[in-house]
RNA sequence: GUAGGCGUAGUUCAGUUGGUAGAGCACCUGUUUGUGGCACAGGUUGUCGCGGGUUCGAGCCCCGUCGCCUACCCCA
């Protein structure tokens, strides 16, 4: 027998109904803020994701499905959907045409070789968002929004978590800061965490080792160290938050794993899933368009992971539906299937190709989960006419076929 | 990559100090020759993950291996 790789899952039944049914949610509400479809290649040159995701990254670092293809091109499955986005962007001379607005939609497979775990997949798919050209923060802030609203359709619980990360003028000399004062403390520090100290020494931050969180108490904070930009910003988004009821909290460790965030950071979490908790995350990345040869371009976007979602979202329990078709002898067999063509013009029709008792046929109606049971006897054959049944409100006629 | 847990019927799981494997659910048949869900009666279902070892004898003990799950790391 051969299995599904490892930490790749195959959907269906309720499964894939639940999985449909997010993503059709999160469409829906997505296109009412002003967004379009976007279908981009999973495949892209390894390039795209080292420059954009980053090469401190652990996506880039480890977890990439990385492979040279039969061309000799060091291609890769894309670990996240904004890089492929944002390529398409500036392929498409959309950077050009400054002073316009685009704001894309997108969903499907994202690859990671990462080892499963709950909530945390080798294959799993996201929907995001990806909102181009706008620099204000009411942009943040609608985006954020959006999201409220799809998890709310889905009646979802979360906590929103906010952060600012700064610019190019505020973070570095920040980063500075902070590496001054890590490498004072660099004793007490993990072992991991001395070794972010060269390559991301943000990441610090967000470390789980409650020591190294003992000693980051004193450590600069970002948030204190905005520039006058991003310091009124991040007030503006606050305001705009506390003003439309959006509850938040505000976690100055909140990092974003890609190195392109600047500005505003979210995630938004659920304590439901186990320790994969982060059920979306996104930010502003102004200067990512810039970063991959396109003219600067202000903007911000979002992601959500459907399969930790679907753990979480509860669906209405199927209603009985449709028609079931079956005969008792076998010649009557044909007789179905002008009955079944006119039925399926409205309705959800299934038809028995075996001839089978009546019990039998009331049986595979009850599994097929039909709301009604029609099938022709031999005395219907002989009047032209057909026994149907209403397994909900158990009542019963027999009409001409010529009415069915 | 590291650590822990688990692999027995389609499925969920039980299986005593080692003595040739069991239950619920599901499925099929019947009670009812044309009336479903419910009830009752009967029935089908196994490479005990795989390979080796110990033993008169292994689902059980030992070694190896593969797979799944959870956690670390990291992230959606």
């Amino acid at each position: 027998m051969i299995n599904a790789l490892r930490g790749m899952k195959d959907l269906t039944f309720e499964e894939s109904e639940r999985f449909v049914h997010i993503v059709t949610t999160a469409i829906g509400i997505s296109k009412k803020y002003g967004y379009s479809y976007i279908e981009t290649p999973i495949l892209e040159e390894t390039k795209l994701f080292k420059r954009s995701v980053g090469e401190s990254s652990d996506i880039v670092g480890k977890e990439m499905y990385q492979f040279m293809d039969k061309g000799d091109n060091d291609v890769c499955m894309r670990p996240e959907g904004t890089a492929g986005v944002v390529r398409s962007f500036i392929q498409a001379k959309l950077d050009r045409r400054q002073n316009e607005k685009f704001k894309f939609y997108y969903y499907g497979p994202m690859f990671r070789y990462e080892r499963p775990q709950k909530g945390r997949l080798r294959e799993f798919h996201q929907f995001g968002c990806e909102s181009f050209g706008e620099a204000s923060v009411y942009e943040d802030f609608t985006i954020i929004q959006m999201i409220g609203d799809i998890f709310k359709a889905l009646g979802i619980g979360y906590t929103l978590q906010i952060n600012s990360l700064g610019c190019p003028t505020c973070m570095p000399p920040y980063r500075q800061k902070l590496i001054g004062f890590l490498t004072e403390c660099k004793e007490e520090l993990c072992e991991d965490c001395n070794r972010r100290i060269d390559t991301n020494p943000i990441r610090v931050l967000d470390c789980k080792n409650e020591k190294c969180q003992s000693l980051l108490i004193d450590s600069p904070k970002l948030l204190q160290n905005l520039c006058n930009e991003c310091d009124s910003d991040f007030k503006k988004l606050k305001t705009l938050l506390d003003k439309s009821n959006i509850a938040y909290e505000v976690d100055s460790n909140l990092v974003r794993g890609l190195d392109y965030y600047s500005k505003t950071a979210f995630e938004f979490v659920s304590n439901e899933i186990g320790s994969q908790s982060a059920i979306a995350g996104g930010g502003r990345y102004d200067k990512l368009v810039e970063f991959l040869d396109g003219k600067a371009t202000p903007a911000v976007g979002f992601a959500l992971g459907i399969e930790r979602i679907m753990e979480l979202v509860k669906m209405p329990k199927t209603e009985r539906e449709g028609y079931y078709l079956g005969v008792m002898e076998e010649e009557n067999i044909d007789a179905l299937f002008p009955l079944a063509s006119k039925k399926r013009v409205a309705q959800k029709v299934t038809v028995e190709y075996e001839p089978k008792k009546l019990k039998a046929h009331l049986k595979g109606a009850d599994k097929v989960n039909a709301r009604y049971c029609a099938v022709i006897g031999e005395d219907e054959m002989k009047n032209g006419t057909i026994w149907i049944k209403d397994l909900v409100e158990k009542e019963e006629s027999i009409i001409n076929q010529s009415d069915f």
